[in-house]
RNA sequence: GGGGGCGUGGUGUAGCCUGGCUCAACACACCUGCCUGUCACGCAGGAGAUCGCGGGUUCAAAUCCCGUCGCUCCCGCCA
């Protein structure tokens, strides 16, 4: 019953509890922590604690007055427990509680006791206790929160964001923010035990064209010059294996000015990792285990490895995509040899100019109305297809506009082909092999989610085999599809100048549930084939010079043969807590449009700043 | 750069197509009072939105039209 020195309940009557939280400060209703000290928190106490005398603090998850009585629901990161006040046996403490709001920060003193027979709470770790308050001590006031501090809420975006710092109280956001740090703590002991050292590397970087727009960093000291933010460390680390250092990794902030996406953000966290003296399956075998361990730490969930591979051909032919989701089938089937022949015009016509016929049998979809096939064809006309054939398949044959054209015969063929039973739906497309193969992925994608195909669990997969170069769209150049660092696989080389387009890469990306999670690369360690594959890309030694100058002299010091991989950290960790943006798993990110709604970046600066920085802002076009 | 969706008290929604019967309804939250076993507390009462913003059409606009801003999903873009 004895209050702790310098512990004061308020005394006013209700006028007062109608006043502002900062009135309430003013009137010296809210108190310091003076010598209270925490003493459990509040997920923690259970039946074996009842009799122990305890220290809580925490936030008001709610408050139930019932007159003689007063509940407290007490969250902390830990949990939340229910605080009893009794005006009967410590008026004061109830006196306090009686001014008490949602999301106000109290300290409460009192004793664990069982809670009497009859009003346990089995949805609560801590239901079978309850803290009997001797002492409650408000240490700040809070204004009645935006939204609601619970978990399921259906609350705007922009709310949630502007307020981040009370959407960050939500226990759901909070296991997101912990998976994220188990994550990260797990790679970085797993690489530490692997022998791999963690650099940091620069900022403020040297421009070098090509890829991503970069973010740019005026120069005080060097008017008119700038560095940028790095896209990546990508020459860092190819610089650190030249510098002798074998391994190394970092947990490192990248910076891309592009268009945002649920997976993108302007900053963004990628695991970098660079090897020397390995070969490609070295970097995929740690890779692996690198991420199984990190999974088992961080959820306790067994990851088999090795991951599949699939080639890079293998999956857009059979998955119409370079990042295939494989917790379902239902793949692209070629069916060319089956319709060749045959009457259908459509089909005759994409064949006879070098085209294919492909589709996919979605099982149980025969009964698609005329509508639901008029939309699947809408989705596969947006990925590029000319049209969308269907077959509906039930037990006495075929419907469908195609199929008195395709004939008994070729219909069979089809259903084996498939391995469609009565009931499913073929979808064919025909044209070019792969713009065929790309828009039937898509519709891939959309028909496992109408159909409710995507299992739980988690798909790795890797696609390796990626092609070196690939045209340029605008003028047809070519150019680097990983970067230009990216070595050509061995067997391929005499190919590289005569026909450039068909030189495999030895590169691999890491998928995971149809999200690319990141890929990377054995690089060119020799001078004289950057050099070659320079001339490939069109760039001139100059160009190539100032560009990547200090990189080709590194080069010609020694460099080790070397290669490496860089993970999507939030990607990572979005689709290991289930989430479908990348937002859910940052704390502070930003909005599509690329602006941070609680502290208003980017915002215009200090015209004395700009002028230091000799920029000067052109009038809005 | 382009296409789609959304924007109504603090929050989530209804109303919008088919303009007037709505100076806007419901739930939650909030405020006040009552209440000794609540945990979606209950009961009674109350406050709170000129419908993102601007313009237009109309006798009349949350509702129709144009523009604009914000959020979001996608295409382009992201070596």
């Amino acid at each position: 019953m004895s209050a702790a020195p310098g512990f004061c309940t308020p005394d006013d009557g209700p006028a007062a509890r109608a006043q502002t939280p900062a009135a309430r400060e003013g009137a010296g209703m809210t108190g310091e922590l003076g010598d209270w000290r925490r003493t459990h928190t509040n997920g923690a106490l259970r039946l074996s604690d009842v009799g122990r005398e305890v220290t809580l603090m925490g936030w008001v998850q709610s408050r139930r007055d019932l007159g003689g009585l007063i509940f407290i629901d007490l969250r902390d990161r830990d949990g939340i427990v229910q605080v009893v006040c009794s005006p009967q046996e410590v008026p004061a403490a109830a006196r306090a509680a009686e001014a008490v709001r949602s999301e106000y920060v109290i300290a409460v003193q009192g004793v664990v006791a069982a809670r009497p027979a009859g009003t346990e709470n089995p949805r609560l770790p801590t239901g079978q206790i309850e803290v009997r308050a001797r002492a409650l001590r408000v240490l700040a006031a809070a204004e009645t929160p935006p939204f609601p501090i619970v978990d399921g809420g259906d609350v705007d975006e922009a709310v949630r964001l502007r307020y981040r710092y009370l959407d960050l109280r939500r226990p759901s956001m909070y296991r997101h923010l912990v998976l994220r740090h188990r994550l990260a703590a797990a790679i970085r002991n797993f690489l530490a035990a692997e022998g791999f050292i963690e650099v940091e590397t620069p900022m403020l970087i040297k421009s070098t064209p090509e890829g991503a727009r970069d973010f740019l960093v005026p120069s005080r000291l060097h008017p008119g010059k700038f560095y940028v933010l790095p896209q990546s460390p990508q020459l860092f680390k190819q610089l650190l294996m030249v510098a002798g250092i074998e391994r190394y990794f970092q947990i490192v902030r990248c910076f891309r000015d592009e268009d945002l996406r649920a997976d993108r953000q302007p900053e963004f966290t990628q695991v970098d990792i660079e090897m020397s003296f390995v070969g490609a399956d070295e970097v995929i075998a740690l890779s692996e285990r690198m991420v199984a361990h990190a999974v088992r730490e961080a959820l306790g969930h067994h990851v088999p490895t090795p991951f599949p591979r699939l080639t890079y051909a293998e999956a857009m032919d059979r998955y119409g995509t370079d990042k295939p989701d494989l917790r379902f089938g239902m793949e692209v089937v070629d069916c060319s040899d089956l319709v060749r022949g045959t009457e259908f015009r459509v089909f005759a016509q994409a064949l006879a100019s070098g085209g294919a016929v492909r589709g996919l049998c979605a099982p149980g979809a025969g009964g698609y109305s005329r509508r639901e096939v008029a939309e699947l064809e809408a989705v596969a006309r947006a990925a590029g297809a000319g049209g969308l054939v269907p077959v509906h398949l039930d037990l006495e044959g075929s419907r469908g506009p195609a199929s008195r054209f395709l004939g008994p015969p070729a219909l069979a063929a089809l259903r084996e082909r498939f391995g469609a039973r009565p009931g499913d739906l073929l979808l064919l497309v025909a044209g070019a092999p792969r713009e065929a193969s790309v828009a039937l992925g898509r519709l891939r994608l959309e028909l496992a989610r109408r159909l409710g195909l995507v299992g739980s669990g988690w798909a790795f997969t890797w696609v390796v085999e990626f092609p070196l170069l690939e045209p340029a769209p605008e003028d047809g150049r070519l150019s680097a599809v990983h970067h230009p660092f990216t070595a050509p696989m061995e067997e391929d080389l005499p190919l590289l100048e005569a026909e450039p387009l068909r030189v495999r890469a030895q590169a691999y990306d890491l998928v995971l549930n149809g999200v690319e999670l990141g890929g990377g690369s054995i690089r060119i360690h020799r001078r004289e084939m950057q050099s070659r594959l320079f001339a490939v890309l069109g760039i001139a030694p100059d160009v190539a010079r100032d560009r990547f100058g200090f990189l080709l002299d590194a080069f010609q010091y020694g460099a080790p043969p070397h290669g490496g991989i860089a993970l999507g950290f939030d990607r990572m960790v979005m689709v290991l807590a289930g989430q479908e943006s990348i937002r859910e798993v940052i704390a502070f990110p930003k909005t599509q449009s690329a602006t941070d709604l609680m502290t208003g970046a980017p915002s215009p600066v200090d015209p004395r700043a700009l002028e230091e920085a000799h920029i000067q802002i052109r009038r809005s076009s």
